[in-house]
This record gives C-alpha cells, sequence and structure tokens, in this order.
DNA sequence: AGTTGATCTAAACGAACGTTTGAACTACTT
DNA sequence: AAGTAGTTCAAACGTTCGTTTAGATCAACT
C-alpha cells in the first residue's frame, strides 16, 4: 500500500533523526529501520530534503492548529474579560508537552526532534520553520499584548523569546542538569506538573517589573 | 609554527561548526578555509571527533571558571549576608553573553555553537558537557537553594532547569521571533540590557509563588 | 655541513553518502 | 488472459567523507 510505506519511512526518519540529527542520519540508516527498499524515499518523497521537510509538517501543522485553537476557546469563552496570563502560557505551551507524553504514535519521538530544531542554523530549516510557525507567533503576540499592557512592546517580544527558549529547552529533553544532579528527583516528570511548573515560572517572568514583584535588579550586578 | 597551525584549525572548526553543525561540517572544509593542508587535522588532533572536543573545552572551561569566580566573589563580598538571586543569576548568565560580544576573537561565534550544543544529542557531545559543566551546576545548586529558601528542592531542580533553557536559547541566536516579527525592534541586542532583561525576567520566574508574585495558579507551593 | 625530529604536502585508501536506473512484482481493469 | 499503472527491488552511478601514507621541507643542534 502506498500510504502505508510513506507513514513507515515518516515514523522512521523522525525517530533517527531525533536521536541523530538530519545531516547524521542517512537514508540508508532510514530505509534499513523502516525495512523498506533504500530507493523508496527518493521515489516516494524526491529527495532527502523533502523527506525532512514532510516529517516536520507532518506534526507541526497540527500542533499549531492546537495552540490558536485554544486560544480562540480561550478568547471567546471569557465573554468581555481578557484570558488570564497563565491561560494564555498554557496555551501555547500544552500542546508540544502534552504531544510528548503520548509515546505510542510518535509523538514523544517528534516533540524531542523539534525541541532541538529551534536552534538548527540551517537556511532550508530556518525558512521552513519561520513559515509555519509565522501565524501562531502572530496571534500569541496580540494576545499577551492584551494580557499585559504594561509591558513596553520591545520588552514583550524578548520575554516570548524567553519563554520560547524555555518550552525548547524542555523539549529537547536533554536533561543535562538531570545527568549531573547528585541529587535525582522525580524521574518520570509528569506532563500536567511540568506545565503547571513551567506556566507559572513563564508568568512569573513575563509580569516581572511590574509592580507584582519585588524584584529590585539594580544595573549593577550587571557590570563587573 | 606548531601553535599557530594548531589554533588557526580550531577557529575555522569553530566558525564552521557553529554555521552548519558538527555532521555537516567536512575536515575539508576546516582545513580549506584554515588555509592548511587536509592532514593537519589528523596530525594535530588525531581525529575529527578529538578536534570537536577541544573546540568546546578550549573555551567552555574558562568560561564556567569566570562563572565560579563571580559567585565567589558575591559570596565573600557581602559579609555575612547571601548575595541576592539578581546576582547569582547574573553569575550564571553573564559570561556567556559577554563573550557573545567579543565579535573579534571568536568568542561570538563560539556561544551560538554551544546555545545550540546544549541539546546536541551524540553521546560523545552529551558526555563531555557533563562532565565540564558538572561542578558550575553543583555550586550554583547549593547558592541558590540558600538564596530560595522557600522553594523545595524538586522545584528549583527545574526552575534551574529553565533558566538553563533561556540561556541556551538566546546564546544560539536563532531569533525565530525576530525573522518573523511584523514589528522589528532594535535590532542588534545591546548585551548589558540583555543580561538585565533576561535576570528580571528569571528571577521574577525563580521566586515565582513565594508570595512574591500574584500569580493566580492554583499550584500547592504557596509558600507562608 | 650533516643529522635529527617536527611539520607540511600531495596523493591515495576504502567506506559511505544521495541518487538513478531498468527490470521484477503487484493489484486491478478490460 | 492480457494489459496497465503503481510500487518495489537489487545494483550501480559519481561524489564526498575521514583517514593514512610516504616523501618534501624546515629549524635547530652536534
Amino acid at each position: 500500500m502506498t500510504r502505508e510505506t510513506k507513514t513507515i519511512i515518516l515514523d522512521a526518519a523522525e525517530a533517527l533523526f531525533a536521536e541523530q540529527g538530519f545531516a547524521a542520519t542517512s537514508l540508508r540508516a532510514i530505509t534499513s529501520r523502516a525495512g523498506v527498499n533504500l530507493a523508496s524515499v527518493n521515489y516516494h518523497f524526491g529527495s532527502k530534503e523533502a523527506l525532512v521537510d514532510l516529517v516536520f509538517r507532518r506534526r507541526i501543522i497540527p500542533m499549531n492548529r492546537e495552540r490558536i485553537s485554544r486560544l480562540e476557546g480561550l478568547e471567546s469563552h471569557t465573554g468581555g474579560s481578557e484570558p488570564s496570563l497563565e491561560a494564555l502560557i498554557a496555551a501555547f505551551i500544552a500542546p508540544p508537552l502534552e504531544m510528548a507524553r503520548d509515546t505510542g504514535s510518535g509523538g514523544a519521538v517528534f516533540v524531542r526532534l523539534l525541541g532541538r530544531s529551534y536552534t538548527e542554523p540551517s537556511e532550508t530549516m530556518q525558512t521552513a520553520m519561520r513559515a509555519m510557525y509565522e501565524p501562531v507567533i502572530d496571534r500569541f503576540k496580540q494576545a499577551f499584548a492584551r494580557a499585559l499592557p504594561g509591558v513596553p512592546p520591545e520588552e514583550l517580544y524578548w520575554r516570548m523569546h524567553f519563554m520560547v527558549g524555555v518550552l525548547a529547552y524542555m523539549m529537547a529533553g536533554t536533561d543535562m542538569m538531570r545527568l549531573i544532579a547528585s541529587s535525582r528527583v522525580s524521574d518520570p516528570p509528569e506532563i500536567g506538573d511540568l506545565v503547571r511548573r513551567m506556566t507559572d515560572f513563564v508568568a512569573a517572568g513575563m509580569r516581572s517589573g511590574q509592580g507584582y514583584t519585588l524584584s529590585g535588579s539594580d544595573g549593577g550586578i550587571v557590570e563587573a
């Protein structure tokens, strides 16, 4: 069956890309893991590059649709009042993290791959990511601006950057600190817990300096 | 001269790794850019893998020494009182970000590379990073625990994760949002500004739920 | 001047890469 | 039963990879 082979290849490629990266993963490794012929990739996808593109497109598009959907749900169900900052953040970060939970359909593997790809420098990857993320970032930026009227646009821009950084790192799941930590804590992070921890952290960061915190950051610390 | 050739190769490799990643960068590309013979890499370093290792070791070790040095400076100069949370965060994030400013000696290029490598999945990279980061993480963990007595160890563990995530993403400098942003803001981020913005964001996040914020999340971490 | 040890050079090694080819196989139509 | 369009297959294409080799070049010391 046509459909099956393509899917099998996509799944195998996804897993290997997440484990080793794009350049380090050969078509032979992919087809071998998928149990299909080497030529299948070029037959069904045209090239390795096109395969990479489809691996991402297949998951990112529904994931971002889910984000937008949750955001619109928040905006319509609150009546006149604005959705809370925490709700906005959760709408943005929960879809990928919940995807990480579903180990069955390969979502978990993809999330790791996506997390790594946020910092992928290749031109192809950058433009592809940009195209897929543009509408999401735009919508959320407006929502955050309404939820944080006291934060100037430039500052908000940076804080959204910071949020993306936190999310990308957790998605990549490198767990640098876990590898190191002398005091090992709860090993399999519960997704609901993680979303809540992250939401609280990011929300506090986004509100900082608005009179909500006691943060006494004097510029003096910076220069040394 | 022995010293020079090794250094020239290290610089060229560093730049290309940052631009394209490890696997996508060939020894021929490195030696060509460095203007040396192809065999030089194997002669001076033994293998490509050993070259990669040295590229990191050369910069990370002094960088982490600087972090520890700033931390010790804080701890000794405050007399009896503990250093502020903001000061601790700045001691951790400023060295790499300031390194990103020095475009002359290649520091800027290395910071991008290092940021990307936080999420590098290869076994070699992971264990190398672990060995270099272990002492730093341990020391800062203790300092943060003293500065945030109300945050339970497990929660603190996650919040340090979040801090590393923010830092790694900014170091990688992918600027996903900048590529997208319809409203372009200040283009070359001033390092001092960035350190302050990031410190404020992370500090607020680290303190969240301690009664310092109005964060309305229902999480059970409420501290008197 | 000549020997020695370190460094550089050009050339080649086998292995692995992405891609292409033409024939075999499969399922379905007429 | 023959034909056809879609798919799979083994094999090979030319290229590039990391690494190795043997000889040239150089600086320093007896």
